[in-house]
DNA sequence: GGCCAATGTGCACACGTGTTCACTAGCTTC
DNA sequence: GAAGCTAGTGAACACGTGTGCACATTGGCC
């Protein structure tokens, strides 16, 4: 019983702002001042005083600046599922982007249910902004944000709340010609393999592969729905090609769409001679050899320069009018087609 | 030039305590106690106040409480490449448990380069905790955390600085473990084909290999190092067979298993009837049907629960001497031998 | 009626910063 | 020498909360 114990939980102190100044002989403001570039402080006097904190291990603490200033340097994103392969490029590629404007990434996986509690509890955080991707959910989410003054970036989905910046794929733009080169190759007898219907994705995918077969006079002889798992369009393939006849599948998305090649593979098709089989996102695995599969390239490079452009503007002038940037995916033709 | 344009890019004032208090007609310190959990307060009175902060939008700013209480609740996790399928559902989960304990992850990708810089920036934050997942150059990371009082967890790699929990996997074992199985199968000429040198794993998983096959009085043909990627493990897959004639690749994880069996493919060997390819993880990949990749499970959920728990004791007593949980792989017997 | 325990409440302090404001010292200019 | 300007500095306030402490009110019990 000699010095604490009487909060056990506590974390040990930090270093502060007032120990620096008392070991340097100098004011506490003056400690701050030799952090802020650009601050009326002698030269010589913050040089000891960096050295000075840099012995001490001294750092100022972000929750107190935070609470002071305007920026918690905070964002939130949200993702859809991490399992999912182009969830996780892209999750991986806009957290470095973040991080390099020193913005700290709070990352939540909304795979197993209830975000809309969690987020009551990341709101007490003054975010600097909150980031979308995919997921079904959003609406709730958004006009919870709106009411705590987060700006909001949706990518992947247009939300309808007013305020909310937005980039997004031109999906029916993207299968709309991709089935356009089908039915050049050939091809008659078209299935579609959906996605959840939950996804803003899925029904914009869909309406271009109806769009271009219309155009040329085909019918959509079959069509079923997945989950955009490997092995929800492994199943969804198997009983739609036992069901129908048909010469090419296109799926809602590569995970799907190598799942369907699997199915097409138990069932003795050859792909692409007896079947094509497409996708779409263009995954790191769609490229591989052995999948050699022909896709859509959704690219994350462009989608996270955008969200970082809107972030940046949005950070600039918070009372702007929410903006808007379209992505314009690429036809990669390999080889299952 | 009415009311504002003075400090442009300050964020929207949020709700705060005072303004409830106000409108309720209380102190402040009502208000405050109203979200407080067991304090002292008139039932009817918690019930109005908490109507008033649901209407008005309020919740106590995190960052305020943060900076009386001790706790953050804000969590770093460092993760080695979001690219690689394992890193991807380890964060996923992870992030998903951390959330349910209302523990916010912020997450940082090493993919390209100096953590070092970020570290310090991300330091200024009084973590809870750093968690750090798999990663090569984490002595660094930990001493500057030491120094700043943060906890760390290592997963992946066991650190030499006192005071890291750490969870690791018993890697040797597990290949140790497979190799008997394939030279019981049969297998004689034997080739590995490791990770990176940087990697704690990579020696440790070579080691299991050599032990097993010292013991059955075995050579090792041949050997080979990738990078953990498919792509790697592929064109070093494709070097070392042209190159060596074996029976038997063992692969230190499995993408670069996937990678080799696409190289055997190429080169028209048939698996497992003229080579057995083996891996490392059990990703989800590696269980479908295409691949159907025997290999050794490196259970995610195990490792997530250890890390769980380290967090838990430190946080209780956070002058304790550091733990160390050691996770058993399991030997997953598929058809690629 | 008087005393005591229990319950409820507000004041004031602490947390660690950034920044405004008044003030000093030193130097230039008339 | 007086006046004015500049660079530099510390005191003080604001940020929004949790909580110890003193105090008020109430009810029960002797």
């Amino acid at each position: 019983m000699t010095d604490t114990s009487k909060k056990p939980p506590t974390r040990p102190r930090r270093v502060t702002a007032k120990t620096v100044a008392d070991l340097a002989g100098v004011s506490r403001s003056a400690v701050s001042r030799a952090f802020t570039p650009g601050a009326y402080l002698d030269s010589e006097k913050r040089r000891r005083i960096l050295q000075i904190a840099a012995d001490t291990g001294y750092q100022p603490n972000a929750l107190a600046a935070g609470l002071k200033g305007g920026q918690s340097n905070l964002v939130a994103v949200f993702v859809g599922d991490m399992r999912s392969p182009y969830d996780a490029a892209f999750v991986g590629q806009l957290t470095r982007r973040l991080i390099g404007m020193r913005k700290w990434p709070i990352l939540v996986d909304q795979a197993n249910g209830q975000p809309e509690a969690a987020l009551d509890d990341l709101l007490r955080f003054p975010l600097d902004a909150l980031i979308l991707r995919g997921g079904s959910m959003s609406q709730q989410i958004v006009e919870r944000c709106a009411r705590f003054n987060v700006s909001t970036i949706s990518s992947g989905r247009p939300v309808e709340g007013r305020g909310v910046d937005t980039v997004c794929c031109r999906n029916a733009d993207g299968l709309h010609r991709l089935t356009e080169v089908l039915v050049q190759r050939g091809y008659r007898r078209f299935g579609f393999l959906n996605g959840p219907s939950e996804f803003y994705s899925s029904s914009r995918r869909r309406a271009g592969v109806l769009q271009a077969l219309t155009k040329a006079r085909l019918p959509l002889v079959a069509e079923a729905r997945g989950d955009y798992s490997v092995e929800g369009g492994h199943s969804a393939a198997v009983e739609l090609l036992n069901q129908h006849r048909i010469d090419a599948l296109i799926c809602a998305n590569d995970a799907m769409a190598i799942g369907a090649l699997a199915a097409a593979q138990a069932l003795s098709l050859d792909v692409p001679g007896d079947l094509a089989v497409t996708g779409f996102d263009d995954i790191d695995m769609a490229g591989w050899p052995i999948f050699n599969l022909t896709t859509v390239r959704n690219p994350i490079d462009q989608a996270v320069d955008a969200i970082i452009h809107l972030l940046d503007l949005r950070q600039a002038s918070p009372k702007k009018a929410p903006d808007r940037i379209d992505i314009d995916p690429v036809v990669i033709e390999r080889g299952t087609h």
